[in-house]
DNA sequence: GTGAAAGCGCTAACAC
DNA sequence: GTGTTAGCGCTTTCAC
């Protein structure tokens, strides 16, 4: 009755269950599943025994039983919209370090910045019945996070929910694009474009905050906002876009990391040299931004403390039974780097130089910029 | 009986069951569970019975409780090494565009480099009895996937396995890496030389291709080899330590973008000039060495290409009951971008260039280091 | 300490 | 077409 041969290739055969592992060792189920879980109360000789049984049958306990008669799982879902921008990177790290030192596992699942995989991501995990999902995605509606968070825990990371139900942690946007234009009005810019980051609620603070940043400046004249997108291509896309109109802007304020890459590309291409014809900032400060050579002036946010912080929210409610939402605002910062400098004294329209690919930009490019 | 209230915080509730549904509707277990499948012999009305009732409820099929049942799952599991690679975004997006187009769903773990980790997610994937498991990690041991391979199908990225149960998918290092360094003998290289991936399989397949072009170059005398790593502090390191010794080579080939990337940051922080003091070759062709700022020649492997094939040959073991393992390689090729150059003609100045300042100070800097 | 029994939520025959 | 029934593999009282 235990053996039952139906096989079907290698893998069709029937998995050993708790109980061929308890006859095996000639002992119970309870006392297999007591082992298992480690009671301290089996003999040392029967324990053995069943230990023994486990890995002569390669017994692995299957975590969907497991899962249904506990009515709870020790899994987190993370869905996460690109897998390509660093950023993220470092908030998975947060998130696993924080979530195994719980007990916890985490499970990633990404819609490749398409919105209905990426809901479907979230059914999928909800149907396991994790413990808990942490949402890093601009683009998912306010309703598919709602209908989450009435049935799990739900973290949103950087994205302004007005939804009761769920948590969010995000760096102000506002302040981040503040400083970004602060940086670059106080090295002596006035003429300063954004690229907007598309239709992610992150992407919306920063573009407020360029504009409020630039009103307190006194320079609304100078407000000239070119979409662009959280992708390098967009990023290309709208420095071509900046490109083909005049005045050229001095300096460029870019939805995030990957975007300026794009601009700085498009930048380049046209023959134009940075900092020195023009100054260039992102947003993030991933790993991208801190390579030698692209060396990207940017703003930074503690992508690894929101990841853990995410997972610390998702266990007050599951533990704790915290219901009232909780909001958390991180302080982004201003990295300088080789991108940004000051203004050159002359007009900026003279896209002429031959540029060379590696000497572009190198180290005392700044002087030449800084010269007055 | 249906409504027990067994309530700790808002998601402590009792989440509704198929059973609530088919009360909710008036019909039965079983009738709710064809409407879900999409059962076609139920009645028009009934059918939206039922699904009014599920809205209603926002009832959601437990993944465990079918899963337990039918015995098998349709998620792929697919464990990922280093999600800051970039490589893996691509070979991530094939593998998902197959799955997805049959019917699978993939799930990401990730154990952040660390072998233990990594380990564990497998062991996590298996007790979740994932339909297959996709292994994009060349850390892990034989020994492992030798028994994840005993208990589903798997598929191997960039691997060389011995194992017979298993089937792999590797573009082939060893072709890539004399692609590489023909490429730079080819434009009047000797002193070659090459930064080490570290203990995975590929790194020893790219390591041995470097050194067979090499002797089959008649530059076996030539044969340099410094420890890096696949990551750009790896790189880095690798980087200073080359600079430290003489006679610097002309052209270095590095395991992947991500240690070229480092190795650039080093040589240009010591004021070195790419390529024209030394050619720089990396191998992946990463998003990263695209990037027209850093514009790494590389050598190109089909990432979204090898994650689809992944899934299809896991297809076949699940579908098919194929049991014979299968080894695909595919090729890799040259991209050449702006890193790569004839070496210097023994501190000869060269004629058609336009030096900027920057350039004419550094290229000083590399005169002297490179006299003899 | 240990074993027997009762489900967890669902699907899949099999009757009606 | 529709309802009834018997488990899937596991944990968890509760007797012994």
């Amino acid at each position: 009755m235990v053996a039952q041969t139906k096989q079907v290739g290698v893998h069709g055969r029937r998995k050993p269950t708790i109980l061929d592992v308890a006859t095996a060792a000639g002992v119970s189920k309870s006392l297999v599943s007591m082992v298992i879980r480690g009671d301290d109360r089996v003999g040392p000789e029967r324990r053995q025994a069943v230990l023994d049984a486990i890995s002569k049958l390669s017994y692995r306990p299957n975590a969907m039983a497991r899962g249904l008669v506990q009515r709870r799982t020790r899994i987190l879902g993370l869905v996460i919209s690109d897998l390509r921008n660093p950023f993220f990177g470092a908030v998975v790290t947060g998130i696993q370090d924080q979530a195994l030192a719980l007990g916890y596992k985490i499970l990633i699942s990404t819609g490749e910045r398409r919105v209905r995989l990426e809901e479907e991501a979230i059914e999928s995990f909800l149907e396991l019945r994790v413990a808990g999902l942490i949402l890093a995605t601009s683009q998912i509606s306010d309703r598919a996070i709602a209908r989450a968070a009435g049935a799990v825990p739900v973290v949103v990371l950087n994205r302004e929910t007005a939804d009761e139900a769920s948590d969010s942690i995000s760096n102000d946007n506002l302040m981040g694009a503040q400083i970004a234009v602060d940086h670059c009005i106080s090295l002596g810019h006035r003429q300063i474009a954004h690229v907007h980051g598309g239709a992610g609620s992150a992407a919306r603070g920063r573009r407020e905050g360029y504009e409020r940043a630039m009103r307190a400046a006194g320079l609304d004249a100078e407000i000239r906002v070119f979409d662009g997108g959280f992708t390098e291509d967009g990023g290309y896309r709208a420095g071509r876009a900046i490109l083909a109109r005049r005045p050229l802007p001095t300096a460029i304020f870019a939805a995030n990391d990957l975007c300026a890459i794009g601009v700085l590309n498009a930048l380049e291409e046209a023959g134009l040299r940075i900092p020195d014809d023009i100054s260039l900032i992102g947003y993030d400060n991933t790993t991208l931004a801190a390579l030698r050579h692209v060396s990207l002036t940017t703003i930074h946010q503690p992508g690894e403390d929101m990841g853990r912080l995410a997972v610390v929210r998702l266990m007050e409610r599951i533990h704790d039974g915290r219901t009232e939402p909780r909001h958390d605002i991180v302080s982004p910062s201003l990295v300088v780097r080789a991108t940004t400098g000051r203004p050159r004294p002359e007009a900026a329209s003279q896209p002429g130089r031959v540029p060379t690919i590696s000497a572009s930009r190198t180290s005392n490019t700044l002087e030449e910029g800084g010269r007055p």
